[in-house]
DNA sequence: ACTAAGATTTGAACATGTTCAGAAATGCGC
DNA sequence: GCGCATTTCTGAACATGTTCAAATCTTAGT
């Protein structure tokens, strides 16, 4: 559990006047991103704005983007808060799940199309915001984590079990990009996507559970275990 | 096969002078970008090593990134070209999607570290780039055409039918991601998953076929095509 | 050969992310 | 309250992608 390392951009009652000064950059920046988008908006905006000279904003955040990772960051906080919360009463692996992966989406759905600058980095091996890359391997970690938690209690074969996780967490990655694209109204296409993904994903695992298939099952399991081996993926793809 | 309309950057007899600056911009910025990375080579070193003003190379390309954009043009062109060539004494569909897979991989092996800059726009549904967007629109149905290729002459149920240009599209782009990341000797392991890949796929589609088992897989493939549905996925993603 | 229209090329100017040397403010030990 | 170390803040300077008005070159028509 160490989700509470991530620094949290919120108010608490004890702030000493740096915290405030941060937090006042960061606000800034994310209402001025949500007004007129991550590109349109400048660090002359945002420190103009804040009322500072640019050089302050700098002084809180390395660079624009970490401004937006800090966001993201508290959206993985603030997911894994809510799921705690919210798991006690939910006796289905169905119904978890989908609380799960729903909740993600509308913490992030007012700020959709920031969600583009999370992935623009991903085809960047080296950047530290590179969704794949060293950089991002903790938050990526707490993510799976944060999913994982719909998951216990559950029994699996060995293979599911080890390939389950990192299948979510792809198919959790697949939902933001398409909730990213989604332009339907109030993006209920994401919605309905989750809602059938998920009974896939059920249908598929009930019948990797059925023993009269196993021998047209396992074989594919395997494979899928040989696949992962092979491509040294293993939670993180940039492994050694 | 409207795969002739992409621009080649390559020589031709009859060139005019503009094509010929126009090239001398594409293969000086391209052998600077191998050189140094793409971020590392600016504009002014690209047009100085090409004995022109700043200027000048922005007549030919409207943007550094264009020129990339270009360059992959004509690598989908060479691997067609490349298919096109190879299919014919291949006698499985195992050999052809593994000649399929590899020529491409062998093609961008060279430049893999540029493919990051193709996938840098994903995240970008507005940007001309994205490769999940309207403007390179042309150049995935090209790709899935000529992935579809190796399918040529086989016999799948409708619902296979359906899916498998688009599972195998996307394969591709999730070979060329995990290419990028690919830190190993020669990227052995980027030819080892094509494999693995390929053998998993094989194993389904097979499993598919066999009419014993079509009360547990018939409902699946429901699924996902009604997943698709959901999503409007048809090819490409941001369609209205 | 001459000229006008169009194509090509030039380089200064601009916008914006980032850096940095120094100024100002803060807080701590006495 | 004082002096000094540390933290915080300032704004000029820099690098680089892009734009654009003006200069130059090319070509077709005569």
């Amino acid at each position: 559990m160490f989700i509470t390392e991530i620094r949290q951009e919120e108010a608490g009652p004890d702030e000493t006047k740096a915290e405030r000064t941060r937090r006042k950059v960061y606000e800034t920046a994310m209402a001025l991103f949500r007004e007129q988008g991550f590109d349109q908006t400048t660090m002359r905006d945002i420190s103009r704005q804040a009322g500072m000279a640019l050089g302050a904003a700098y002084y809180y955040f390395p660079s624009k983007e970490a401004i937006i990772a800090s966001y993201y960051e508290a959206t993985q906080y603030r997911h894994h808060a809510y799921v705690v919360e919210h798991l006690p009463g939910l006796k289905t692996l169905q119904e978890r799940l989908k609380m799960v992966f729903r909740s993600k989406v509308e913490l992030l759905q007012r700020d959709r199309l920031l969600l583009g600058t999370i992935f623009r980095y991903t085809g960047d091996p080296k950047h530290p915001l590179s969704l794949l890359g060293e950089g991002t391997r903790d938050l990526q970690q707490q993510t799976v984590e944060t999913i994982g938690l719909a998951l216990r209690g559950e029994r699996f074969s060995r293979e599911v079990a080890e390939l389950l996780p990192m299948a979510l967490w792809s198919l959790h990655m697949g939902m933001l990009l398409y909730l990213l694209y989604d332009e339907s109204d109030e993006q209920k296409r994401t919605y309905a996507l989750i809602d059938q993904s998920l009974a896939l994903t059920l249908q598929v695992l009930s019948v990797a559970r059925q023993p009269l298939l196993s021998p047209v099952i396992t074989p594919i399991l395997r494979q899928v275990s040989g696949i992962l081996d092979a491509a040294q993926i293993n939670l993180t793809l940039s492994e050694k």
